[in-house]
RNA sequence: GGGGUCAUGGUGUAGCCUGGUCUAACACGCUGCCCUGUCAAGGCAGAGACCGCGGGUUCAAAUCCCGUUGACCCCGCCA
């Protein structure tokens, strides 16, 4: 027997007890003819001492380095008066070592096995072993089984059933690259990994099956980020007979579960909404931040007769005037000029803005009327510091401008800080509604559709699609979480008919519609029932959980930026046998 | 595809702008000794990098220039 008892558990009301504790050697010392070494397993860290009455112990003691492998028997003793180690949660007691056994021996360390070191990320993926024995790893990796488990237990107390979907799987022209895997069997064919089990949890539907959830992988050839890897794990979920609101409450009961078992925070539900249209109009964006109280204001009405061509015209011909509003006592001239290149490189022309100094400063003051400056603060409610930035443009644009400031604003230090931003809670859940169902893409020159070809459009605004497809709003909704898009899901097309003309209207005509979406299409004609479902990204929920930046620090075996793999080396080359068999010839230069 | 940051002993950094004083510094770690109920120990001694790689400028380059590779961040892309 390696061990009877783990580090962590080891509290004062075992004092006196014999115990075995196997683990990593930490922070060793050697004080006063006395050995000592904290011991660390997955559950914690307890001190052993090795007293040289024990000669067999003090003398295994004298020989450890760290993170070497052993186990040791001996008694649990409080601690001598005044050394108890705060920082320690088993700081009440030590365990004597009666014996010590060396289990495995230890290189010297590429780097120290603590939570304070600050490797490179190279070096620590190449040891990610190593990495991964850090308290705060080890943790990120409990707190994501933890969600896991929470997700589904609850799950299945309401009723899903977990369902595993192919991983080789058809390529389909969805939205992202495929990963492609060759078929030896079928020469010149090629399986796909999936971008997600999207057309199968359909199938489950039609199948019956009702409610179906899966711990996912999901595939995708892109570009990666500190929120995005080529494989990420969702928790998949299709339900039948259900409308928006259900699919939510189920998502909500998950989440208020899951933050009250991992965090210890009672989340309120249901969490507020907010349609797309009012959501990219307040604060423009479709993943605003709402910890942040900060909201765009319209004030195209003060410049409808403005004689201010820029803002004036635009809002005759139907365009917006909007504005952000923020204390901008601290910011420089110098800083509005580096927003400006900033907004200009996203895409706006310009970035117009006021400071209400008294009296007030803007290289555009000298356009406005009295009665517009008049009107912009009531309308804006302007203290005196304030600095007003514009927004000028027809549809969305000017909001999604002011929103890309907002963004800078909440996420650079430099700004939150001066402009006095602080979150006015620790957890903004919204969900966003009513997406359109449909939107225009310039490099195709076609209509295609905004997040999931299989979403259902609103009721009653069908008759849009044939004259003007761009208003049509439909029954996909997202959850964002502190501006992070936490889940996308929606009600699908559950009538062939109707999923057919949407697809004739994206431009598919029958033989392709049916090569690619067949699959599906065949099996909605067949009694599909109405069915809805979401996908919430598991690697984004447990950073947000532990507070980490990059998706790589819950994920035990993550990529790099370019998509390989320090500890396996992967992707590599293979040998020419292995690409014969598969038909394969390479065409790469060196 | 584009933009940016970085690359110095085992680890993390400083030095680089203003080239020579760098036979490259500091902290942690490592080795040895001393002391010590210590756990952010203390003292002494020591080993360890020619500054990612290639080229160029110069009397002289870690330091300037060009290229390249890699890591990270962002835009595009990611239904």
């Amino acid at each position: 027997m390696y061990r009877d008892h783990s580090c962590g558990g080891l509290t004062a009301d075992l004092a006196g007890r014999s115990v075995i504790l196997a683990g990593w050697v930490h922070a060793k010392r050697d004080h006063g003819g006395v050995y000592f070494f904290n011991l660390r397993d997955r559950t914690g860290v307890v001190q052993v001492v090795a007293h040289p009455e024990q000669a067999e112990a003090f003398q295994a003691a004298q020989g450890l380095g760290l993170e070497f492998v052993v186990a040791v028997s001996g008694t649990v003793e409080r601690r001598p008066e005044g050394t108890e180690n705060p920082k320690l949660a088993t700081g009440a007691v030590e365990v004597r070592a009666s014996r010590i056994t060396l289990l495995n021996a230890c290189k010297a360390l590429p780097f120290m096995v603590e939570d304070d070191v600050n490797a490179n990320e190279e070096t620590r993926l190449k040891y990610r072993y190593l990495d991964l024995r850090r308290p705060r790893m080890l943790g990120n990796l409990s707190l994501r089984h933890a969600v896991s488990m929470a997700a589904r237990r609850v799950l299945d107390a309401e009723g899903f059933l977990e369902i595993e979907t192919p991983i080789l799987t058809k390529a389909t022209p969805e939205g992202a690259r495929d990963y492609l895997v060759p078929s030896r069997l079928t020469p010149g064919t090629f399986y796909a990994l999936p971008q997600s089990p999207q057309i199968f949890k359909q199938i489950l539907m039609v199948s019956g099956l009702e409610r179906y959830f899966q711990l996912a992988r999901a595939f995708r050839d892109e570009d990666l980020r500190a929120d995005r890897q080529p494989e990420h794990t969702q928790i998949d979920i299709e339900m039948s007979f259900v409308e928006e609101s259900d699919v939510h409450a189920v998502v909500e009961k998950m989440l208020k579960t899951v933050f009250r078992e991992t965090l210890g925070v009672d989340l309120a539900t249901p969490f507020p909404r907010m349609d797309y249209a009012e959501v990219m109009r307040r604060y423009g964006s479709d993943k605003p931040d709402l910890r942040y109280d900060l909201a765009l204001s319209d004030c195209s009405e003060v410049f409808r007769q403005s004689k201010f061509k820029v803002f004036g015209e635009t809002v005759r011909s139907g365009g917006r005037v909007t504005a952000l509003t923020v204390e901008g006592t601290g910011v420089t001239r110098s800083e509005i000029d580096r927003l400006t290149d900033f907004i200009k490189a996203q895409g706006a022309k310009g970035l117009p803005w006021v400071r209400w100094n008294d009296p007030p400063e803007s290289p555009i003051l000298k356009f406005f009327s009295p009665e517009e400056v008049d009107g912009l603060r009531r309308s804006l409610g302007i203290a005196k510091g304030n600095i007003t930035f514009f927004g000028v443009g027809e549809g969305y644009a000017p909001s999604v401008h002011l929103g890309t400031l907002r963004k800078e604003f909440l996420t650079n230090p430099d700004f939150s800080e001066k402009l006095g931003l602080r979150p006015a809670k620790p957890w903004a859940f919204l969900w966003v509604t009513h997406f359109p169902l449909l939107e225009w893409s310039p490099e195709e020159n076609r209509w295609t559709f905004a997040h999931n070809p299989f979403t259902a459009p609103i009721e009653g605004e069908l008759p849009k699609l044939d004259t003007d497809p761009g208003q049509v709003r439909s029954h996909q909704y997202d959850l964002v979480l502190n501006g992070v898009e936490l889940a996308s899901g929606s009600i699908r097309n559950h009538r062939g008919d109707i999923q057919r003309k949407i697809l004739s209207l994206m431009g598919y005509d029958p033989r392709e519609m049916d090569r690619q979406f067949g699959l599906l299409l065949n099996a909605l004609d067949f009694g599909a029932p109405p069915h809805g479902g979401i996908a919430l990204g598991l690697d984004r929920l447990v950073a947000i959980l532990r507070g980490e930046d990059s998706i790589r620090d819950v994920i035990a075996f993550p990529k790099t930026a370019k998509g390989t793999c320090p500890l396996s080396e992967a992707p590599s080359t293979v040998n020419p046998k292995q690409l014969k068999e598969l038909h394969i010839k390479l065409d790469v230069a060196g």
